[in-house]
DNA sequence: CTGCCATTTTACCGGC
DNA sequence: GCCGGTAAAATGGCAG
């Protein structure tokens, strides 16, 4: 068998199934630390002092708000668009 | 006051907790943004003919096998304290 | 209105929504029981000169090693049924 | 090696382990049962029109005031002792 | 008492 | 568009 091939057992499918699970791991991989990065962050918050329920809660909260402005935004292009303002 | 300082706004530091905010939002919108690449991923993966359901199978189980291993070498080195030989 | 008879109060089924919560009560009830049945055997087993942690490391092995298996069993099912097997 | 008799390293505490083991298994997978008994329960209320969401906190908030009114017997049984009622 | 782990709750995403 | 299951976030509990 060729180097670099994958095993002929379902062919050319096999190579690009291994390509795809590959890209898949790698990403997860890194959101993964990213996840830990933002947890080491809370903890240093609170080394602080900061009560970290507090700072979630605040997080969460401008999440939602930035939500609702992207909504607002939406709705504005909406109207825009349907006077022919665009 | 000089102006561009911080101060303690009901005893709270507020630069500090504004950088804190700051680095946590950076950080969970890179991982949001992985989190995106993952879903196209699956996606192209499906547009070329496969089966998605059966691709996160193959990663969940991969990431129980890798789980296992872990564990497995976590336990051996419990083991290995115990008997001093660490 | 007839007594004991349940009635629709703000549109709610009061009567159902009582024997919901009577019966989720009751087995929360049975499972908190059995929690501190774990814990008491880890208890004991501690008394009796185990190593908990290594006991708790055992179980979670054990526990991560049955997933594995059921994650193997569901990946076959999928490929069966993708070839028709089923 | 007699039957019925574990590995003979460690001895009798190979034997006890594997009894722990088993016990704590057991209830843990009681344990589970009981959890998914509940997820049923939730899964009928809503298939009979009950806000799931509604309903998880009507069960949380009664836990809390159980657990209120259990630190105020504790405390009501404190003074008690304490002007020597018990 | 602090960090860690399990559980629980919430949000999301794909399928029907 | 809902519903089911799946992953993320948050909370609580427990051991050290």
């Amino acid at each position: 068998m060729a180097e670099g091939a994958s095993e002929a057992i379902g062919g050319i499918a096999a190579e690009a199934l291994q390509q795809y699970v590959d890209r898949i791991e790698k990403l997860e991989e890194e959101k993964k630390a990213l996840a830990e990065d933002i947890k080491q962050v809370y903890s240093e918050a609170k080394s602080t002092g900061f009560d970290t329920k507090i700072l979630r809660k605040i997080i969460a909260l401008r999440r939602v708000e930035e939500h609702e402005r992207k909504e607002q935004e939406e709705l504005l292009d909406l109207y825009k668009r349907a006077i022919g303002m665009e």
